[in-house]
DNA sequence: AGTCTAAGTTGACACCGTAAACATCGGTGC
DNA sequence: GCACCGATGTTTACGGTGTCAACTTAGACT
């Protein structure tokens, strides 16, 4: 009895239709079997997450939101750790997709401005999201022991689909073209995605858990770029 | 079991005495009336929290380690919340003294190459801290509701012996000499402590619950020395 | 039809945080 | 010398949590 594979459309497959009055939540099923329950319970538990973060994704609470038994769960997931880690999963996805968008608005010309002006627009679609959704952040970024901390220099492979992959790799296109553009040293090159990353994710942490809680969101923006400033005056170095 | 730190002597000054040999500690009291309950709890939790991280810190187990009873806790602390609270401070204690100590090795000459390798000193500090205690490390930025997150631009007034004020000291010291030398040119001084702590604080989480835990000691050293490197060329940018 | 099995259920256990009531010790005032 | 009293620990109890085992149901396949 393991983790169900299959993350998405868990059940038999029919998801889709039906009226749907009933308090079960959607599907035709007779109220006894849910019919998607694993990902009911996704949202629930995200719900949760929302406001109180990851120590409030609690299983018992995600069953009852669902309106089912707190055991029902175990079909479905390996255990509250096994919730959690879906929900991280959501939110790694949810902060990939904030800094695509972020990344989307910024000019897509190939000089080293344009370079420069990409990788802020990514630290701020980063911080957008931080701030945004402070409980999906945290669990984001929650230590939980189902996750492989790969991505340890040697990748491994298979990591490729990962979103926690796929958000690393913007911020390494975005650093290249700056190279390429001229606008970076090359061998100021090597690393230098850690240190933006490390940055942003302080940055992050300062302004939610730490001594810049209780910023505006216009002082918290003033203190984003002067740190994009100066991360990116030491890129663009000499 | 070391500390002892006798932070406060929440006792009742009976405390230095005793031949100590019997199962509860220090202390001739009857064995009813521990002595230094206090700190006794907050030792055992910190041994808890040593290896397991914040949520480690269970009241219960604390107690059950001193050998006394759960409730017995009340009389020393508010709660679970409180006990975790008293950890964390220790934590950022041994943090701030891991940083004094880095920055004392450094040179104390005035020159800008001194003052940017004290700056380095530093950041070594932090993350030697973090490398060496994990768990006490995330158990001192742990959220708990207990903390007033002041030091937001406003310093209160009062804050100025907090340890987590005082380790920002530390930095802002070296920030300014680093200024007063010549290295840094004044106008990129405004927030460049918040940047500097953002970069350090988010190389940690990335070497300790990140994609790069697996990387060994010499690894993750020339990792944080390149992005002091980035850094600094950006503080010492014309 | 009949059967098999995935997906829910109830019940139970150990642990946690916490509150209320009780027990014990150390010191103080007479 | 001794009775009292407050600080400190203890016992008992309650609700909440994660998880296991055993039972039940409904949907699918032959």
């Amino acid at each position: 009895m393991a983790d169900m594979g299959a993350k998405t459309g868990a059940g038999t497959g029919a998801a889709a239709e039906g009226p749907g009055g009933g308090r079960r939540a959607r599907g035709p099923k007779t109220a006894y079997h849910h019919g998607d329950l694993r990902n009911a319970l996704i949202d629930a538990a995200t719900g949760l997450a929302r406001d109180g973060g990851p120590e409030a994704i609690v299983l018992r609470a995600a069953a009852r939101r669902v309106g089912v038994s707190p055991t029902a769960a175990y079909r479905h997931f390996a255990g509250q750790g096994d919730l959690l880690h879906a929900v991280k999963e959501l939110g790694q996805r949810r902060l990939t997709e904030s800094m695509e968008a972020a990344a989307a608005l910024a000019p897509p010309d190939s000089g080293p401005r344009a370079a420069e002006e990409r990788v802020r627009a990514i630290g701020r679609g980063y911080l957008a999201f931080a701030r945004k959704e402070p409980g999906l952040y945290r669990v984001a970024f929650c230590r939980d022991p189902l996750t492989v901390n790969s991505l340890d220099g040697a990748i491994e492979p298979g990591d490729e689909d990962t979103w926690g992959f796929r958000s690393f790799g913007i911020l390494v296109q975005a650093l290249d073209s700056l190279v390429e553009s001229g606008g970076m040293a090359p061998y100021r090159r090597t690393g230098a995605e850690l240190t933006a990353w490390a940055t942003v994710h302080g940055l992050a942490m300062l302004f939610l858990d730490g001594p810049l809680s209780q910023l505006t969101e216009d002082e918290t923006d003033a203190v984003a770029e002067r740190a994009f400033d100066l991360l990116i005056a030491g890129f663009t170095a000499p």
